[in-house]
DNA sequence: CGCCGTGTTGACCAGTTTCAAGATTGGTGG
DNA sequence: CCACCAATCTTGAAACTGGTCAACACGGCG
């Protein structure tokens, strides 16, 4: 089983936990609908493995031999300047892709961002996949043009938007992404640090910003890493002209 | 011939100006070398057109029929917010193709940044190339990929660089894509506005150091839309971790 | 010649960062 | 179970970068 072979190499490389067993669908996403049918056929050609906060996936430059799905926690697709700076191009949440064309992906370092359980596909399989598979084409090509958007997205964030729009922004994104509505918890597993990295911001004015939308009763921070949004409306007013 | 009727359709919502005859190669890139065949081959299914400065090429949300190669001046693709506020995704200069691949292109608005010349291809013609001749595809594939590299880029720019280090890789990037060294004249066709909402500035804070930066005798700047590289390592080094 | 669009420069101001304490949180070992 | 420690987060005050507002320069064109 050469294909196992693999996966155990890079399982090394990057020294994730020891995959534990996870029920198939604990961490999926619900909601995905139509996505179901795909998902299952990769799952089945995927294998699960578990890493600590901080620890790396894949690095900038990797061959991209494996895509991957996050069941629980998050990646951070971040690139690190040679002095320091770091800048994170986005986040994955569950439920969602990354690698899926090696394009885009392995321009950047994919870190856990927090406790973090992905499934693993051989880029190879993926690829077959998609030649055979006419919906597997179709939502391959519908992850590109999404990940094209975000990026534009965050190209109009930092380019034009205030620390306020930004964290707005942020959140509102966040908490549609995991399909969560008003008064609704949602988990943010990131660090403020990646936040502000994410924003193009220091990690207090994240902080501050936070904090001044708390007391306008706008949001509420139950937990370090979980926010409700209380109100949608005007948090959409001050989202900023964005897109 | 439905080819050409619908290229002057298309010219006719965008107003632009007759289209001049101009000299094939006139405006053409040198250097391109191995580019050549397949825009020899394109050269012949396209069509040439002119725009006068900040006319429209093609609106985002338009159906992207058809693709446009820069003979000579800057096509500037970009994002029109809400609130008036304008971001400027990237510039297209001669020699260099947008809207290839229906996906990217025409999420922007494209206008002529200058004065502007440029040849028209159908999309169809494009696609159709891209599946028969292998070196066509595989010209599209870079093209993304350098699309993405671009954005990428401008995100770490937008998100960790200051107004200097903006500048500075702005300029470095210009005169590297139009293949001039250090103590060439580099033509910078778009206005200081037009940097400015690509960098994320305002155009006092783009011209602030454009002076500075001639002051220190880094740059020199013949004209309004010229500029020299007069000391390109330390542009560089002030270029900012970047990449 | 004077106007208009564009670019440049200066003075002042606001938003963000920086620097510096604390406050919480989570993990470890007694 | 609690005490302690390290890491992370929060908050405050001062410094600075870049933005805003305003005046002026320059160049093309009617």
């Amino acid at each position: 089983m050469s294909m196992a072979f693999e996966i155990s190499q890079r399982a090394a490389a990057a020294r994730p936990k020891a995959a534990r067993a996870f029920p198939a669908t604990a961490s999926g996403k619900p909601g995905d609908g139509t996505a179901d049918d795909d998902a299952r056929a990769l799952e089945r050609i995927g294998m699960k493995l578990s890493y600590a906060r901080n620890e790396t996936v894949f690095s900038e430059g990797d061959e991209a031999a494996f895509s991957y799905r996050v069941l629980s926690g998050a990646i951070r697709l971040c690139k690190h300047l040679a002095d320091g700076r770091r800048l994170i191009a986005g986040f994955v949440l569950p439920g969602e892709y990354c690698g899926l064309l090696h394009l885009d992906a392995h321009r950047f370092t994919a870190e856990a961002a927090s406790d973090l359980v992905v499934i693993a596909y051989p880029q190879r399989q993926v690829e077959a996949m998609g030649k055979t598979m006419p919906s597997m084409r179709k939502r391959l090509e519908d992850f590109l043009a999404q990940r094209l958007e975000s990026m534009q997205e965050q190209v109009v964030m930092l380019g034009r938007q205030t620390a306020k729009e930004r964290v707005v922004s942020f959140l509102l994104n966040l908490a549609q992404r995991a399909g969560v509505k008003q008064n609704e918890r949602a988990e943010m597993a990131m660090s403020r640090q990646d936040i502000a990295d994410h924003l193009g911001l220091t990690i207090e004015t994240v902080c501050r910003m936070l904090s001044e939308l708390k007391r306008a009763r706008l949001i509420a921070l139950p937990g370090l890493h979980e926010v409700v949004l209380t109100d949608v409306e005007k948090l959409r007013a001050l989202g900023g002209g964005g897109k």
